[in-house]
DNA sequence: AGAATAGTGTCTCTCAGACATTATTTG
DNA sequence: CAAATAATGTCTGAGAGACACTATTCT
C-alpha cells in the first residue's frame, strides 16, 4: 500500500444568538481550521466525522452529510494528503458550550483560515440553502418541538433574508411535514405560541433523500 | 502514514443504440465492476478519474464530478480501503470501441457486479436524472451540434418517458442555453432539422453549477 | 387597557402541462 | 403526391408571492 493518509474534517453548523456559526479549532499557525483527525485503521468515513464533534453534543443523532472528497497533488512529507470533509446539523439545545480550544464563529464573520477551509465552509453554507429550498433539513438545527416562529425564524437566518410569516406557514403547512401537539410555548410575553414537532414519517422521508448511501 | 490505499472509480455513462449505456470491466472473480484504478502518488483524484477512461474517448474535454466516497470499517489485506467514485458523460460521438476487455450495458440490463457496484451506479442514475432537471447535462451526450429531435430523444431516454414536443421546446428555448446555426442536418427522409449548439457562456454557468470546486 | 406575539385568507400572476395542425423536404 | 419528420400556439389549472387584520396572553 503507498503511504497515503485520509483526514475527516467537518463542518459543523448551529444557530445560536441569532446567528447562524460554525465550529472552528485554532490551526497548528496562526488561522483556524476546520475540526478533523486521521482516519483511523478500522472505522469507517462516518465514523471517523461523528468522533470529530462527539463531545460538543449531547444528543446522539445528528444530522451528518457527506460533502467532498478533496485530493489535490500536493506532496506532504511523508505521503500524499486526502481530505473528506462533511456537514453536521446540531441542535441549539444540544450542543456543550465548546470544549478546548474550539469556538464558535458566525459564517458572516469567519476568522482567517488554513488550506481551503474558508471555500469549504462557504460551499457548504451554499449546500445548506439549497437544500433547504427542497428538504426539510431546517429541523435539524432545533429541538425536538419548536413554534412556527422559530422554523421560521431559522429560515431566515440561514438564507439571510425576510420571509413572508403567512406564505411561509401555508407552505410549510400544506407540505405536510410537521404536526400540531397540544403543548404551547410560553414565553410570558404575548400570546403562547402553539408547538410543532417533525413527524416521524417525514423525518424518514428526508433520510431517503439523503444524498447517498 | 498508516497503511491505507485508495481506488478510484469512474461512472462512465454514454447514448447510443436508443439506450443509456455504462461502460463496464470485467472484474477478477466472475462479475464485472466500474472501471477503476489505485490513486497514484502525485495525481489528482480528478486526474486518476481521467486516466480511467482515456482511451475510450477522442475529446479532450469530458464532463467529470465527483460522486460519493465510500469508506466503510472493512479490512483488506494490507490495510483498509477507500473508494472514491466519479461519474462522467461523454457524447455518443467521442468515444471509440472500447478496447481491451471493456463493455458498454444498459443500464437496465446491468450484468451481475462485483462490491456494491449496481447500488453506485443505481445512485449515478438518480444523480443524473436529478440534474438533468434543473441544468444543462443533457448536452454533454450530444456532439456539439445537434437538433431538437436528438436533444428530446436524450432527455426520453435518460428519463425513461416521453416528453411532450412543443412543452420541451418551448422550456429548453426559454432557458437560452442553446443558439441557432444556420446549418441543417438532412437525414433523406423528412424535413431537415435546424442544428443547434449550446451557447458558450451556458456553458460557464453549467461549470459554475457544478457541485464543487 | 396596552404591549407583545400568534394566527389567519384572498387575489393575482406566472409557469407547467395537455393538446392538433401546418410546413418542408425526399423519392 | 405520398411519406416522413420539423415546427408552431392556445387554453387551463396549480402554485407562488404580495398583502393587513384579528386573537390571545401578560402586566
Amino acid at each position: 500500500m503507498s503511504g497515503c493518509s485520509i483526514n475527516v474534517f467537518v463542518v459543523i453548523f448551529s444557530l445560536h444568538d441569532d446567528a447562524l456559526r460554525v465550529l472552528l479549532a485554532p490551526g497548528p499557525g496562526s488561522g483556524w481550521e476546520l475540526p478533523g483527525q486521521p482516519l483511523e485503521a478500522s472505522e469507517s468515513l462516518e465514523a471517523c466525522a461523528l468522533r470529530a464533534f462527539q463531545e460538543q453534543v449531547n444528543r446522539r443523532e445528528v444530522y451528518l452529510e457527506q460533502l467532498y472528497t478533496y485530493g489535490g497533488p500536493q506532496q506532504i512529507p511523508g505521503g500524499r494528503l486526502v481530505s473528506v470533509v462533511y456537514f453536521a446539523l446540531i441542535p441549539a439545545d444540544a450542543h456543550r458550550l465548546p470544549g478546548g480550544a474550539l469556538r464558535w464563529f458566525r459564517v458572516d464573520e469567519l476568522p482567517p483560515l488554513l488550506h481551503d477551509h474558508s471555500g469549504i465552509i462557504l460551499y457548504a453554507l451554499r449546500r445548506l440553502r439549497y437544500k433547504l429550498e427542497y428538504s426539510a433539513v431546517g429541523f435539524e438545527l432545533l429541538p425536538s418541538e419548536f413554534t412556527l416562529s422559530e422554523l421560521q425564524h431559522t429560515y431566515e437566518v440561514i438564507l439571510g433574508e425576510k420571509l413572508d410569516k403567512r406564505n411561509f406557514r401555508r407552505r410549510i403547512l400544506e407540505a405536510g411535514i410537521i404536526e400540531e401537539t397540544n403543548r404551547r410555548r410560553m414565553h410570558g410575553e404575548g400570546r403562547p405560541a402553539r408547538l410543532y414537532r417533525y413527524r416521524l414519517d417525514a423525518v424518514a422521508e428526508v433520510k431517503a433523500r439523503r444524498l447517498f448511501p
